[in-house]
DNA sequence: CTCACAAGTGTTAATTTGACACGAATTGCC
DNA sequence: GGCAATTCGTGTCAAATTAACACTTGTGAG
């Protein structure tokens, strides 16, 4: 059969939003970039999408080669597509965005980059439309971690309850209660309480928890309500 | 500065999935497609993107085309792009979903592709991906509008409780508690009491509503809870 | 041995939720 | 003209959930 007629065809590209926790702060991947235009400055890692991949799987090519790890989560965010958001020709993006545990990731892989991490509050101007991307991207992560358990993508397997609620503090940018914060994240089920402590943080020592796996793929889609009036937010 | 070299150009296009809700139940509007291949087939409402338009333009321009309608709610869904999606050529596909008023939809507009209404439970096949784009528009659908207040926008301007109620019923296939539901939906302040009645649907009749348009727009954030369990759904 | 520090845990009051039933208004019919 | 039928509109209560709040425990360092 023909192709079809008269019509604009374009360029399709892939960005990739790379979460990652230190500990301390909520940070995201940035590279320089590559190519012209804008060679050299700041940018989020993309690129193009291959003739016979889908834009996930050109997504989780392109995390890959930047971080070397697989398997991560990764979601589609939008599809950006104003027609001069990239002067040298019309490309359409299809933004994704990735959690990663921090500590998975070997900056080695991809010194081609030379990637840096840098917190979400002091993310410097980003080429064409890209610090847009991140603004979404934080947004949609406050929105659905709020709702789901999701922020665990963040942690390494086994982690404590003082980690997670840092990790939530982070995202959210305030404080919590703990007593009902473990109450609320222990009351999910989703966490498998395991006899070693970390004993990196204090003297006495956190107990190490680890995702029940089965009722954490079962749950995904359960609410939680670890923000205290997250509608404010 | 020169093109991009050596990679791909593909099509890109926009699909609309358009909800109405006629008082019975929800709906979407369908058309027969009007190029090969699959011509005469049913199909969402899409086309190609131009040259000098967004996606979001793009699926305005198509809306209108079809209803004869502007101003209503439309929002990017998610993007298809498995590389077979369409036999003939390459294409991207940006799916968006709309919300409208069913009654301000005049067929005549759009004779030339003999659209109908079908309940959502009554899909027929379609081309394509499209039946899973329907799917994904409806799960969203049901999974925003436990949380915002978003229903309203299948609705006439001015409505009464009782058609609200019917609709979120509809939504979510199940009934509700008509007092649990008005405690709920006044408890916004979302909603102005008018002076007049709709006799339409009883003797006694039923006050109309209006959106507060001004709080409508300030909290479309706001986490609802119009649904019971909405957690289970 | 004691000091310093973070971990871990329970109670209470306020709010929110869900379950539940009956009187009011109007029309059409007899 | 009254009565039957229909839908609208409203309030209470018990249970569950939420947020606020402070002290004891364990351990390593000095």
């Amino acid at each position: 059969m023909t192709k079809y007629q008269n019509q604009t065809r374009m360029l399709a590209a892939v960005d990739c939003i790379i979460f990652g926790f230190d500990g301390q702060s909520l940070k995201i991947l940035l590279i320089h970039r590559g190519i012209d235009p804008e060679k050299g400055k700041w940018s989020l890692m993309g690129g193009f999408i291959e003739p016979d991949e889908s834009p996930e799987h050109a997504a989780t090519r392109i995390l890959k080669s930047l971080t070397g790890l697989e398997g991560v989560y990764l979601e589609q965010l939008f599809t950006f597509g104003k027609p001069l958001r990239d002067p040298i020709e019309r490309t359409l993006s299809i933004a994704f965005f990735a959690l990663i545990d921090i500590h998975r990731y070997e900056k080695q892989i991809s010194d081609e980059y030379h990637p840096d991490w840098f917190p979400l509050n002091k993310v410097p101007r980003l080429i064409f439309d890209h610090n847009e991307m991140v603004k979404m991207a934080k947004d949609k992560l406050r929105y659905k971690a709020a709702l789901h358990p999701l922020l665990f993508e963040l942690l390494p397997k086994k982690f404590t309850l003082p980690q997670l609620q840092s990790l939530y503090e982070s995202v959210y940018d305030t404080g919590f209660d703990k007593r009902n914060f473990s109450r609320k994240v222990l009351s999910t089920r989703l966490l498998v309480k395991q006899e070693d402590k970390d004993k990196g943080s204090s003297k006495k020592g956190a107990y190490y928890y680890k995702l029940n796996a089965k009722k954490y793929k079962a749950n995904f889609q359960a609410f939680l309500n670890i923000i205290p009036n997250a509608h404010l937010l």
